[in-house]
RNA sequence: GCCCACAUAGCUCAGCAGGUAGAGCACGUUCUUGGUAAGAACGGGGUCACCAGUUCGAAUCUGGUUGUGGGCUCCA
């Protein structure tokens, strides 16, 4: 019988799942036979591969990585079988005296049976599952030494990690190399020097952003769409400070549960002002210069707000993780039996959002009560279940994360797919039992006593730098027309074209169209070549037979050759890609 | 913050074992006016991230600081 395209997949994927726990069971062979003294930890199978954490007598080089892949090879070539064993407690107490990471883990284990797996003489404690022998791993590769702490706990020992991966073929391998080298020339740092959209200054402090003209264009196409689409949803648009007394974050409660996160404060007329590092507070300033009526509910106060939080400096990274950003943030003030249909409308407009930009596939990530909570479990089980509702209200896949939510209430996070199937996490939508406590919000009801009204913070995109940074690894740099900075850039072929090229601008600019000319005197085929690596849409070379016969001839960025295009012709189409906000 | 690595011209990098710096691209000038991904010549440009130390002498060795990269932890 046939067998489905289904099964084949989870065949695959299990085959691979084994085949990684099994190699970085032959990796920690390869370690200790280089380093006798080593002290094995874990040594688990991930999405991407497998790694394995030791603790060694020397810090690792990318030399001992190949001595450690030769190992492998002559452990692979053996083709030792795999084989599992179950013994007592006692006995892997014995075997595993010296490894005082494993006798932790055995420690720690609640069952008397403890499993092993044994290949030719290397053992370690695993419950599997593995490839039947050595040789089924077929082709694998040592990737990088990373740090990693014993048990990702801070307070514990810093071990050495190495990190690979295997796959069922050479060619699989190969493509996954592949896609890795992909992924770095797309890396927005990379193209965010390239493409000169922004930098960031060690003179002028880590983590802080500075966008150039041509990424602040970008920015600004996306903040306009947003402010758009948030005036058409229904929210108000505010701009706040982005200092605050300290009386402000105490009431908040930031000084007390964000205070590590906060910088130091400044001294203004002998009151202590912090800057900010979210806008919550400053949105409730606003709610509080009125009595609220049940009539003018639900608020939305929504802001392209700026903040800045300290990030220990080991984690900064780009755009995707810095010290300063702009949240596009909103907060709304609702009554509870609008909750549902508030996180209906945010759902809506956040997939029209991120829809515009291509993002089509969502991870949905529902986090309910933790341990430690603030309000009523009643109120928690409402507002969850209004969550839970909203996101089946639009027939979607979601995974619940039981006791993930924050403190203050329960949220839904959605991660997006991009170009090369990788995820990043922008959009979260959180309800807050706390702040109104805190601020003692309230409104009129329609019984003429006083009520809290929820709270709802979220962000689409998350920050505007991290989205963008997501933006330019999705598009490799090649912005969709709306998007790119400089939509086409006119050739002229020589200087006697000057003239005609400078028209085809001025034409072009009366729609709004970004376009420039390449006016220096240097050959076409350089211009060309120049407005391809920019990634320009757009390129359209004018020479004489342009010039004769009012055209313009069109090459786009994918090599594409359109050949002479009136220039009216061509002002009409580049403006309908613009216009639509097509994601070619 | 922690582990490891790195920091040389605007960018990408050489500079072997300490004897005061090089290439390509970019930039400037000149020549070239060329039909779909690099025309040519000449030229300018670096207190070798910063601060100490060792040394007759440090880009090169040692320590510290700052920053960057890969991770861990944390997160928009």
């Amino acid at each position: 019988m046939p067998r489905s395209k289904k099964d084949n997949v989870e065949d695959i994927a299990g085959l691979r799942e084994r085949m990684r726990h099994s190699a970085s069971h032959v990796m920690a062979e390869g370690v200790c036979a280089l380093f006798p003294d080593a002290k094995l930890a874990i040594g688990p199978s991930t999405e991407e591969g497998f790694y394995y954490d030791f603790d060694l007598p020397r810090p690792l080089t990318p030399d001992d990585l190949a001595a450690i892949e030769s190992k492998m090879k002559d452990t692979i070539a053996k083709n030792l079988p795999f084989v599992f064993e179950e013994i007592n407690r006692e006995t892997a107490k014995q075997m595993f005296s010296h490894q005082p990471y494993k006798l932790e883990l055995i420690d720690d284990i609640q069952d008397e049976k403890l499993g092993t797996y044994r290949h030719g003489s290397f053992v370690d404690l695993c419950i599997g599952p593995h490839v039947s022998s050595t040789g089924e791993i077929k082709a694998f590769k040592l990737l990088s030494i990373a740090g990693a702490y014993w048990r990702g706990d801070e307070k514990r020992p810093m071990l050495q990690r190495i990190y690979g991966t295997a796959f069922e073929t050479q060619e699989a391998l190969d493509e996954h190399v592949r896609r890795m080298e992909e992924a770095a020339r797309r890396d927005h740092r990379r193209l965010g020097r390239e493409l000169d959209l922004f930098s960031v200054h060690e003179d002028a402090g880590a983590g802080l952003i500075y966008w150039h003209p041509k990424g602040g264009r970008i920015r600004t196409i996306v903040e306009d769409f947003w402010k758009k689409e948030h005036y058409n949803a229904g929210y108000e648009l505010v701009y706040t400070p982005h200092l605050g007394k300290a009386s402000l974050w105490e009431t908040s409660g930031h000084l007390g549960f964000y205070r590590e996160l906060m910088y130091s404060p400044m001294e203004v007329d002998e009151q202590s002002y912090y800057v900010k590092p979210m806008n919550c507070p400053f949105h409730i300033m606003i709610y509080k210069t009125d009595i609220r009526s049940y009539r003018e509910l639900p608020l939305r106060l929504a802001e392209l707000g700026t903040v800045y939080r300290y990030e220990r400096a080991g984690v900064l990274h780009g755009l995707l993780r810095v010290r300063g950003f702009t949240q596009d943030d909103a907060h709304i003030f609702c009554r509870p039996d609008q909750v549902e249909d508030e996180i209906i409308r945010v759902l809506e407009l956040t997939f029209l959002m991120l829809g515009a930009f291509g993002f089509k596939e969502y991870e949905i990530y529902l986090s309910t009560r933790p341990e430690k909570y603030v309000g009523e479990t009643s109120e928690w089980d409402r507002a969850t279940e209004a969550l839970r509702k909203a996101i089946e209200k639009w027939h979607l896949e979601y995974n619940v994360d039981e006791g993930g939510g924050a403190f203050y209430g329960p949220k839904i996070d959605i991660k997006i797919r991009d170009a090369l199937g990788r995820s990043w996490q922008c959009t979260t939508v959180q309800i807050d039992f706390n702040m109104p406590e805190r601020f003692d919000l309230t409104f009129a009801g329609e019984d003429g006593r006083e009520h809290r009204p929820y709270m709802i913070h979220r962000a689409l995109l998350g920050s505007l730098e991290r989205f963008l940074g997501v933006l330019i690894e999705h598009y490799g740099g090649a912005f969709p027309t709306w998007l790119a900075p400089v939509q086409a850039v006119v050739i002229p072929i020589a200087d006697r074209h000057q003239e005609y090229a400078q028209r085809v601008q001025d034409e072009l600019k009366k729609d709004g169209i970004r376009v420039e000319v390449d006016a220096r005197s240097e050959r076409m085929n350089l211009k060309i070549r120049e407005a391809q690596l920019q990634k320009v849409p757009y390129m359209l070379v004018v020479g004489d037979k342009e010039v004769a016969s009012s055209a313009v001839s069109v090459r786009k960025r994918n090599g594409e050759n359109m050949g002479a295009v009136e220039l009216q012709a061509f002002r009409e189409m580049i403006k309908r890609a613009a216009q639509s906000r097509s994601l070619e």
